[in-house]
DNA sequence: AAGGAGGTACGTCACGAACT
DNA sequence: AGTTCGTGACGTACCTCCTT
C-alpha cells in the first residue's frame, strides 16, 4: 500500500506513486557516510547494524506517510461532504422552481 | 495511590516488489 | 540472483484517563 502525500492531496494512490518517487526523499543515511569513508562495510554485524538503522529510519518516514495520507482522506471527507450538503440545497432549489411552474 | 484499559510511537522482523 | 526499499504485523514502553 501507498499513500497520498502530494501536496494536492488528491488521496489517488497512482498519483501518489507519480508524484512522490522514493528518489525525492532526501537522505543522509549511514550508508552516505559509509560510501563516502573509503573502506566499505564488510563485517556482518556492522551490515547488520547499518540494514537496522536504515529500516528504523524507512519505518519512520512509511509512518510519517500513512498519517499523512489519513489527513488528507479525512480533509476529502469534509470536502466531499459540504459539496453533498450545497447539491443537495441546489436540488431542493430546483424542485421548488418546477413546483411553482 | 494503585492498577487496568485504550491510545500512540517506536524498533524489529518478514516478505513482496522493484532495481541492478 | 542478490540487494534495497516500503510496509504490515507484532511486541514493548510510555502516557492519559477512569475506576476502585
Amino acid at each position: 500500500m501507498h499513500f497520498c502525500v502530494s501536496s494536492g492531496c488528491t488521496s489517488d494512490l497512482a498519483s501518489y506513486q507519480l508524484h512522490n518517487p522514493t528518489s525525492s526523499i532526501p537522505q543522509c543515511s549511514a550508508e552516505d557516510s559509509a560510501h563516502s569513508s573509503q573502506k566499505p562495510i564488510e563485517k556482518p554485524l556492522e551490515k547488520r547494524e547499518l540494514r537496522l538503522m536504515k529500516n528504523r529510519e524507512a519505518a519512520r518516514e512509511c509512518r510519517r506517510k500513512k498519517k499523512e495520507y489519513i489527513r488528507c482522506l479525512e480533509q476529502r471527507v469534509v470536502v466531499l461532504e459540504n459539496q453533498r450538503k450545497s447539491l443537495m440545497e441546489e436540488l431542493r432549489a430546483l424542485k421548488d422552481i418546477h413546483k411553482v411552474e
